[in-house]
Formats: structure tokens, sequence, C-alpha cells
DNA sequence: AAATATAATTGAATATTATTCAAATATTAA
DNA sequence: TTAATATTTGAATAATATTCAATTATATTT
């Protein structure tokens, strides 16, 4: 066996899709042309940046889901900046907000399951040297990506 | 003028893409038959939900993003469940999560500014009837939906 | 208001890509 | 070991995206 299925996962989790124009234009009853020249421009205006897959999460090996809330050490430790394009490099985290509040960061965290959360959370802990995390896990995911379950 | 670009937009939110089976067979070396075997196999397990495009929400007038954590009225006014899926229909949430913590709810909620923002929240706690919701909004997305911004 | 430039729409032709099918190979179950 | 099932694959076909040139609409300038 070759494995191609987890392969097509990790591609689809941010791109290799494109839009289905033929039935777009059927849909919305105009050209197909006219169709494509409208998405062209979307994705040259940049207002477009991926196409991709949305999965059932548990059906991936990614089951479990953690919003986390972060106090982040102030000084030597970096710009909270820096920190969130860091942690927004992580496969396993779906979501990096600089936020108003009572903390400075929010993220949506997917994991197999609670034992990889943990070990996921601990390591981020301990290299980024967040001073407070609050943790609310999902249990039941009723809409994601826009997408409802 | 026709403003396709808007219908686009709706529909690309949570569908009308399709995956780019050659562009695959190419990056992983692998026959483009045996690509699309295994696509079709994820899709008909239910693994893949849908295919979509991921947007430049400021761009596409959806720039203001908050996380609104929501605690429910006991009793009368319904099952949380119920509401989580009420919510989830609404066109500007993205996500809603059932959750642990002080917060039975978590939801991610996009609008074109401010004012829109706080229209939506005071008809939801109006319509649903929250007892508490905190807000945290994003003043930087670093990484939404897996893709980096 | 007219003239010009720019942007958007569209049909026809072509290029690319997905899909079907049948055969071969591999894997699992009996 | 055999039979059943699942996966891989190439060749042929069907469907779809893309290019191009022409038309129409919109915006800008004089």
């Amino acid at each position: 066996m070759k494995d191609i299925t987890s392969k097509l996962i990790g591609l689809f989790k941010r791109g290799y899709c494109t839009p289905q124009i033929a039935r777009i234009a059927k849909k919305i009853k105009e050209p197909s042309t006219t169709i494509h020249y409208n998405i062209k421009k979307l994705e040259k205006e940049g207002a477009i940046k991926t196409y991709k897959a949305v999965f059932d999460y548990k059906k991936v090996r990614e089951g479990h889901c953690t919003y986390i809330l972060i106090n982040l050490n102030k000084g030597k430790y970096g710009d909270p900046e820096e920190i969130a394009k860091e942690l927004a490099k992580h496969d396993n985290i779906e979501s990096v907000d600089i936020c108003t509040g009572e903390y400075e960061l929010i993220i949506k965290l997917r994991s197999k399951d609670i034992d990889e959360y943990y070990e996921i959370l601990k390591h981020l802990i301990k290299k980024h040297n967040f001073s407070k995390t609050v943790s609310m896990t999902s249990l039941k995911q009723m809409k994601t990506e826009f997408v409802e379950m």
C-alpha cells in the first residue's frame, strides 16, 4: 500500500483545489467565460487566498479540538507578532489571532486525541514561555470554516 | 454591471470547488487515476466534507473578526445543541463549538466592521437570551482555516 | 455632451483535465 | 492455499478550463 490518503489530506488542508467554473455558470445562469473572468480578477486582487478541502476531522485523525487563550510573558521573550507567526507554522494549529481582552492570543488546535493535545500544549508553553493559558475543548463542533457539520 | 463577485464569494464560502487531480499527481508522482480513486474514496467515506475558498476577509468586506464566549440561560430557552445549530445557520458565523470550561459556547463571527458586529451580537443576544457573553476581537489574523495570512 | 480610455461580458476554438473502463496487482479473509 | 475484496494503473473518452478576439458597458477626459 502507498498511503496516498495522508498525502492528500496534507495537500488539501491548504490548497490543491480549484473552482468549478462550469457548475457555477449553470447555478447563476451566466456564461462560463464571464465566471472565469470574475474569478481570475478576485484571485489577482488577492481576495481569494486559496482553494482547499474541509474535512470531517474525526475521520482524518484530528477529532480533538481546543481553543486556547494565551497570556504571553512580556519583555525578553520576543514580541507577540513574532510568536503568533511561529505558532501559525504549526501544522496542528488551525487559526492564530492576536486579540483584545484578557488574553493576547487565541489559537485553535486540532489533534488526534487528548494525549496528543497535551503533548503539543506542553511543548508550546515551554517553547514560547506563555505566562498563562486557558483551554476550552470542543465537545461538539457544529460549524467549522463556514461549513456546518 | 452584474455583480457576479458577491455571488461567487457566497458560493465559494462553503463549496463549488474541486480537487486538482493532475497537479496532485505531478506533485506526489503517482498516476492521476490512482489519485482520482483515492480522492473518491475519501469523499465516499465522508472524510472530505467540501472543497471551498479561503479569502482575504478584509478584501471581501468581512474584515472584522471576533471570538465570542457565551453563557446560555438554563431552562426554558431550549437546549444548547439546538441553539448551537441555529447559530450555525448564520452566514456571518464561521464556527460554532459547544465547549468545556466557563462558557458553554464559543463562536467566531466575521462582519464588515464593528458597527455590523454590534448589530449582529445585539440581535443574537436578544434572540437566544444569552446570560453572558465575552468578546475577543481579533487585532491581527495570522492564520485562518489552516491558511497563513 | 462627445470622445476616449478602460473594464466587463461573451461565443467560438483550443488546451487541459477529470472520468470511465477494463485489466493487472496487491491485500485481506476464509 | 484459495477466494474475495481493495487498490493501482494505462488507454480512451467526456467534461471542463482557458485563450482569444470581438462586443458591449462603464468611467474618465476634454
